[in-house]
DNA sequence: TCAATAAATGACCGTTCGGTCATTTATATT
DNA sequence: AATATAAATGACCGAACGGTCATTTATTGA
């Protein structure tokens, strides 16, 4: 990685807490000079404008978030198994695994009347979120876990809104307690479908 | 209601959209300006400043959403019915109460790090629908409609959390298709705790 | 009707904003 | 080591920001 790859790596982790809490209208440019300690025409050396730069934000935020679901839930083949991972990610939205919080929720919430690229992306990866869980259901139909009538793909919209809102309600009240609730309700929808032997 | 009461009363109305789709950071005085068609001085006759008036907009926009539900809820006397209704206030999050979008999701998730007493108004509002979601439910143990061991707290929790991260999914995908699944779901949950006669 | 009060104005203030650029410094290539 | 290229600097730009205030205009209650 030449010199100028590492400086702009170092940008964009250095921004992505102060674009997820601060928001993109919230974040000055001045922020992330003094985060990277680096001068206002050093940046621009790497980013056309503060808005490519909060794209890049986003979609290192955006990795940090698959990263962390692979590194808890490629090694776990019971999809049954795999699903509880899923929501153990979720358990703690006080301490989250992208600084700031949820970049979907973050960045999508301000995007949407404002910024059409960034919510065309955070639109992306909420579809693709729905489909991972969609293709963990479908696998564990197959392999005779769940029951074959399961409407996976409603389901799944529901547990990734559902997550959101427990996100979301969580952060506002600054305590987590919320979600034990949200996650055992989910646990026992998820229980429902199982095929018992 | 004197002069000054009505133009400020005129100037929360008009800045309520503008806040609630650009944000607080988002929005300008000059935005305001234009809405109102009123000079700058003139704003700061009735608001103290920026702050000031967004929190002002955050009352009234949660004011809306509650005569909403009141006018939506409060002739039905069925509690079973009455959790109908509040769900099919949220069916179509692309044409909400408030014009645009949720203002409890809009404030809450940019106050969250940034402004303290909004993040702690919404928080309120909060726990406030989540209670009241909690007193129908009460009402219909009460009545001999609901299972008297529901766990009504958490499903209290667990649909207003729903109801919210539907509203963030349609939003960002700019379809209230998927509030479909949601509140069919949260209908079924519901219909599972009615007393069979 | 008229005086006291409140509301509205718009020019103005200092600050910060996103962004530029000529110049200097560091890195990479031969 | 020399040179070409890339990175970093910081002073600078015009515009927009939130906010002020002396002055003018409208409202209100006696």
């Amino acid at each position: 990685m030449s010199k100028g790859e590492s400086t702009k790596q170092m940008i964009i982790e250095r921004a992505t807490p102060i674009f997820n809490k601060k928001g993109i209208f919230g974040t000055s440019m001045s922020d992330i000079m003094e985060a990277a300690k680096l001068s206002k025409g050093s940046l621009y050396v790497h980013f056309e404008d503060k808005d490519s730069l909060a794209f890049a934000v986003l979609e290192y935020s955006l990795d940090l978030q698959n990263k962390k679901l692979s590194s808890s839930m490629d090694h776990i083949n019971d999809p049954y198994q795999k699903l509880l991972a899923y929501l153990d990610i979720y358990r703690d939205p006080m301490n989250p695994t992208v600084p700031g919080g949820c970049p979907m929720m973050n960045f999508g919430m301000e995007a949407d009347d404002n910024f059409p690229l960034v919510k065309e992306r955070v639109n992306r990866a909420i579809e693709m979120r729905q489909k991972f869980l969609q293709e963990i259901i479908k696998d564990g139909i197959y392999k005779g876990i769940f029951k074959s009538d399961w409407n996976y793909r409603e389901f799944a919209t529901v547990m990734f809104a559902l997550v959101q809102g427990g996100i979301m309600v969580c952060r506002i009240a600054g305590s987590s307690a919320k979600m034990a609730a949200i996650i055992n309700q989910l646990k026992s929808l998820i229980q429902a479908q199982l095929i018992k032997k």
